[in-house]
DNA sequence: GCTGGTCTACGACAAGAGTAGTAGGCCCCG
DNA sequence: CGGGGCCTACTACTCTTGTCGTAGACCAGC
């Protein structure tokens, strides 16, 4: 986790998103799977933006044959919930139950993900 | 709704927050209640903060009496579903549905909250 | 009519984030 | 052995945002 209160940028989460999806890369692994993904960055910026990733804690590197590997240091889901809260205690009062109504509200599900979600909310019920 | 793309910081929301619950406010008004919710900001950092949400098209302003009375021109729900989709598109691949699950697992409700949500799923699912 | 308080307009400044160029080291291939 | 690539370290520049200070206009009361 990261040790001080640092927060991540839109760039900086893009690039921590290749670390999740791929594993653990070189910068250049990240700047091609960026390039696939309609988001071309010079390498030098890619390598900056780890950089400043590792340096907040985010991620580490350790060398491995000719160049760096980085590798995530903090979880998805973690940076997930970190950023629902903070949209929860800005936007919703810092309630979570509202958040998750205008959510269901707001965005169209199938038939199937609505029955998971009844079936979460029937396990947490008991 | 916002002419242009511009984003919103967290001082900025937090401004905005004071209109949606206190309605047309002057700066000075804006500036207290900041102070009340212990966020004491000069009166000059609010009055640049209004001016530049005035700026981006998330606030309006109207001449009234010896002070200018600022009025949120963007709904909170408006601005809560943008923030929402944000975290939907850059740490769920863009599903909302994995997002709703996560959040109802890692927040905590009461019975009556959970009731409230089977019953909008029971609705959304006809 | 001067003084004090209030209001807006501007200017300012630091920090952070996005983006990238340059320099210098290392290694492999011809 | 010399050239071309690739890698990292630095430096840099621009924008945005958070936060204020100062200056000048205005008004109300002593």
């Amino acid at each position: 986790m990261p040790l001080e209160e640092h927060e991540l940028g839109d760039a900086e989460l893009e690039v921590l998103v290749q670390l999740w999806d791929g594993g653990s890369q070189t910068v250049r692994e990240v700047m091609n799977r960026l390039h696939r993904r309609d988001r071309p960055l010079a390498y030098t910026t890619v390598l900056t933006v780890l950089t400043r990733l590792e340096q907040k804690g985010f991620v580490v590197s350790n060398r491995s044959g000719p160049a760096y590997v980085y590798r995530a240091r903090v979880s998805r889901d973690r940076i997930a919930r970190s950023r629902m809260r903070n949209v929860i205690s800005s936007l919703f009062d810092g309630a979570a139950a509202p958040m998750v109504l205008q959510l269901m509200k707001n965005e169209r599900y199938t038939r199937d993900e609505l029955a998971e979600m009844r079936r979460l909310i029937d396990q947490l019920d008991s």
